[in-house]
DNA sequence: ATCCTACGATAGACAGAGTTCAAGTCAAGA
DNA sequence: TCTTGACTTGAACTCTGTCTATCGTAGGAT
């Protein structure tokens, strides 16, 4: 995440503060916050931080591929800075706590033709979930 | 999904026009219907059943292991009756068609000791995505 | 260094999905 | 048929996210 402000600056992205603030608060492994609580980490260091711009920059994090978008229940979206590395995700059952994981295989080449029904599959993702150390 | 209302009255369920309605619309293969679809539907049939009340219907039939909920997008929750028979799903990123599809091999085997961080894992589900026939 | 201006930020209204609650209704056992 | 507690209802409410009109400013031009 060091050199994403580099990678965005050369992308014609204008800096702002707001910006440079969430995509410092989007830093770090097993990262999975939703939008209200890089809203609310933000505020910390920008307190004038608007929520409209939170959302905006997430959007635009996702769209430029920086930061993927995980929804792994009905609630809010996470969002996960992660993405240069391909990974899938481990959730816990009872308090949602989420793990990056990297499974061997390739889910991919385990579903047959005849299964695929006509689609062009292009993109696959796997959630295991379970309950974490702590809520065991 | 025929005996179902059998199973539920077995198990201490108060049998009510309401939830009757919801089972029946809740019959098929490859159904994956939100709440709002699930409610327009039994409407047809029951035209002054609330909204509340298929919510908890759902949300019961959830409870009981009869319907499976599915989040495939951050929109609305799907519900999906095929519970009985272990699959995942496919779903156009198009237009958001979703097919049950039976994948080969096991992902829980393909998650090494070492990448479950003390989790007692329990379950996997796989999302795959492309375009459908009619999106391509 | 200062000026311009288009791009970005802001607040607040709005929308979609789901939950809660108090009051009324009814399935099913006695 | 009566009774009762489980079920249903509709409206208000919460949570998450989007939209819009207006204001501010980053960064190139001068």
């Amino acid at each position: 995440m060091s050199d994403l402000l580099e990678r965005l600056r050369g992308r014609g992205w204008r800096m702002t503060s707001q910006r440079r603030v969430v995509a410092e608060v989007l830093d770090g492994e097993h990262v999975h916050l939703t939008a209200d609580e890089v809203h609310a980490r933000a505020t910390r260091r920008l307190p004038e931080i608007s929520r409209a711009t939170v959302y905006n920059t997430l959007g635009e994090l996702v769209s430029l591929g920086e930061v993927i978008e995980v929804t792994t229940d009905g609630r809010a979206k996470r969002y996960d800075p992660n993405a240069h590395r391909p990974h899938h995700h481990l959730v816990c059952s009872d308090c949602g706590t989420i793990r990056d994981v990297h499974p061997t295989g390739d889910p991919l080449a385990d579903l047959p033709a005849e299964e695929r029904f006509g689609f062009t599959v292009s993109q696959v993702e796997v959630t295991y979930r379970g309950l974490c150390p702590s809520c065991a």
